[in-house]
DNA sequence: AATCGGCATAGAGATTTGTCTATATTTAAA
DNA sequence: TTTAAATATAGACAAATCTCTATGCCGATT
């Protein structure tokens, strides 16, 4: 059995959440730290934690610490990856005769 | 709280599974039956038809019954919306300033 | 009509996931 | 140094996920 896309699985995994996906948006306005987060949503701080894990485990997601604070930001890197995968999915499409 | 991303997370959830990306792999190559998928795979046959029930229902897969067989093949559109879903973070990121 | 091959469905069970409460850790401020 | 604020970790729990076996259904062939 093939093997070749078991790296990619705990990203895709991490972007197949809506809090997660709703997250990676708010970051495309730029670096925010989690208490700003956690305003946006009906979630206690222990499960945004869990969430941020989640998206800096993947590398989707880069954390710094500032003092108290945790700031955090999108990977571009990362998700250039995602993109390239499925850029390449649907290049082959192009060629395959429509249904 | 945000919903824009509620439809996009079943088809992404369709995505992150190591199982259902080699099947979308192997689709690349053009329609295939449902036994021609399995003899890939060490999973049984209603294993199989589980995750193709996933593949389909998300859209990602469009499925053909041709007398005792059942066709699979991949949704060019379905995946083209992913495809924009990420290049759009991606485009959006082009203008962040590097970490 | 009997049965066989290809696939779907039902139900069970183990694992993973997402959420919570409670508590620990870390840093800044009083 | 005590306190307060921001975040992380631990543990519990319900729900979802993925796998299996057993069985049903449908179309084709005998």
């Amino acid at each position: 059995m093939n093997k070749k896309y078991m790296e990619a699985v705990p990203i895709i995994k991490a972007l197949a959440d809506e809090t997660r996906l709703e997250i990676v948006d708010m970051l495309l306005c730029g670096e925010l730290s989690a208490c700003k987060i956690l305003e946006k949503f009906d979630i206690t701080q222990p499960t945004l934690s869990y969430h941020m894990k989640i998206l800096t485990d993947s590398g989707l997601v880069l954390s710094r610490r500032a003092g108290a604070w945790t700031f955090y930001r999108l990977n571009k890197a990362a998700f250039d990856g995602v993109s390239r995968l499925l850029n390449a999915i649907c290049g082959n499409l192009k060629e395959m005769t429509p249904s």
